[in-house]
DNA sequence: TGTTAATGAAAAAACGTTTCCATAAGTAGA
DNA sequence: TCTACTTATGGAAACGTTTTTTCATTAACA
């Protein structure tokens, strides 16, 4: 096997006569160097075809020029991760980073790129938060490497999160103004803090339409389609509504399936909406209404307040709440 | 602002009263070193909370763990490009490698990462060649960096694919089983050699079980939802068939609005089936029979077998191809 | 003409590892 | 007791950059 030899930044010295020095300089436009020895380094560098090893370089600046971004493990059943993650590239390859894609159930090679330097930062869309995670944290915080929460905050850390609560008040907004009487809410896991926001959010927003709270129905789901089914199952056995609200599209559709089977047209006999703007939203019959998270907004402000504190070396305390967008379907009509 | 001293092998050596080289045997597990050597490194490690820099190693041992992923820009479009990254990760996570993850529109920031070296290697799902990434893959081939194609063979290099014309000859298979005389397939762009692949195998699907070649009709989509509705219009305006096969899911779908505009019952009237199992194919009313590509397996094999190529340096020529599996659905019943 | 200041470039140190080479101590065989 | 071989370790070079220091040359000035 042929041994390729690797061209550095000594070889191009060599070839044009100078120092290391001079060439490093010329490559990173040091301004103390002569017009024409640039040429000539410039022109030499083209000729052997020199590239910097940026390990070399790396190790050289104590910067990789490299982020983690850490997704949950069913990212999968959410392609608004995929806007995320492309909105992070796209500020990332802006500024000449890399970004090193881990999912939440490899959080101990998550520490270890942080234990060895291996990232300069770090963007977590962290929708729980483990004694893991949380020992992660404050170790980021001790030695000094900055990372964004894009799920929720935790404690002091700086954050970019969706607004929750404002999405489920334009929802109740919506649902009073169609006129409907008596609505369900489904929620999400016991405890999972989108899902309070969510229902909160959607109280305040009836109440300040003067709806009578006394005709909102609660009941708790998983997240699942399965249980959004189970759910309606057992609710609609004895008592009715005008309208549910789940707190995520995938408990909307197990609605939509059990209103299926029962033969419960929407949205004439039952309104209905979700939150997540999930692939299927659109393209269901009827095609759900839902809110829809600003997450190509949230990738970019997370990675751009990410680069700036990598870069600046300063600790802005970033705190943001983005609004959400109402997605009107036809799984929702005036009464 | 406090600056944080960092903490190398030396200061592991210092506290130990030994040498780095040591130090750094010990880490290694080199078997040279006594025992209870090995006992006093280890804690002197765990009391200072030492980590080694990778970036130091990776400079060190010309090796940098970490492989880099091209995905197509609109990998949104299909969601088992998750199945395919996820596979990548496992197989990553397992033998210690990171994922650097890229679009192909940043096949500029693709390349510098060769050409610095900063990885190790690299998995490609090509599903077209532009100049500059035949450019990239023999610039790989010439200075010995592995990669795998994960969409269609270029040239002699290793890849792993889908076989797409076995997909298409067992829709083939079904179609004439399900009673159906006149078909028509809907192909997708130009010289794409994915549909190309499923025209053809669904060609030799029909013959050899029977089917008078000349009842099947080809008009060309471009694999967007709209092209399949435009294409279907125009189809239906003087002719009719049994069955409709789409090159992709998208189109498949653009035929079913289409129908539903139309009054056209799916399965009753017309039978149709598309290809990649997409997001919405079990969702949609009817649900869509399609194929599904065996993404997970040609991620994981793909990962594998570059790792294989990486740490064996030798250069085994994989060419594999995985067969897909038929989602029989409700859109296709027997006539 | 001699002193000082500014400039361009070389040499050397640093970044934090791994690895090669040397050495000292210990063991075994004669 | 000598030689030869192993074993555990230390010292130093290497990996390929950047950055600091040093030095030599030229320009400027009195």
């Amino acid at each position: 096997m042929n041994k390729l030899k690797k061209i550095t930044i000594e070889d191009v010295a060599e070839h044009c006569g100078c120092s290391k020095a001079t060439v490093s300089r010329v490559m990173n436009h040091d301004k103390r160097v002569r017009p024409e020895t640039v040429d000539i380094v410039m022109k030499a560098m083209a000729e052997i075809g020199y590239h910097p090893n940026s390990i070399a370089r790396a190790l050289s600046a104590g910067k990789t020029s490299a982020v983690a971004v850490v997704v949950p493990d069913n990212w999968q059943s959410q392609p608004y991760y995929i806007k995320l993650i492309d909105a992070i590239e796209d500020v990332a390859d802006s500024k000449g980073y890399h970004i090193i894609l881990k999912r939440r159930k490899y959080i101990d090679s998550v520490i270890e790129l942080v234990n060895q330097k291996r990232v300069d930062g770090m963007i977590i869309r962290n929708m729980e938060a483990s004694d893991k995670e949380k020992n992660l944290f404050s170790k980021m915080e001790r030695i000094g490497m900055p990372f964004i929460l894009t799920g929720q905050p935790v404690q002091d850390y700086p954050f970019v999160k969706v607004d929750n609560i404002g999405g489920a008040r334009e929802v109740a907004s919506l649902f009073v103004e169609l006129g409907y009487k008596k609505i369900l809410f489904i929620s999400g896991p016991e405890d999972h803090i989108d899902s309070m926001d969510r229902l909160a959010g959607f109280r305040v927003g009836l109440a300040e339409n003067g709806f009578d709270l006394k005709n909102l129905f609660i009941e708790r789901g998983d997240y699942t389609k399965e249980s959004g089914f189970r759910v309606s199952k057992k609710f609609f056995e004895n008592k009715s509504v005008d309208a549910v609200f789940a707190a995520n599209d995938r408990m909307a559709l197990g609605v939509l399936l059990f209103c299926r089977e029962r033969g419960m047209t929407i949205p004439d006999e039952l309104g209905l909406a979700g939150c997540d703007d999930n692939f299927f939203a659109e393209f269901l019959t009827p095609s759900l209404t839902t809110v829809k998270p600003p997450m190509y907004e949230i990738g970019t402000i997370a990675m751009e307040s990410l680069i700036r504190m990598i870069e600046n070396r300063d600790r802005p305390n970033i705190k943001i709440i983005l609004p959400t967008k109402l997605m009107l379907r036809d799984s929702c009509r005036r009464k």
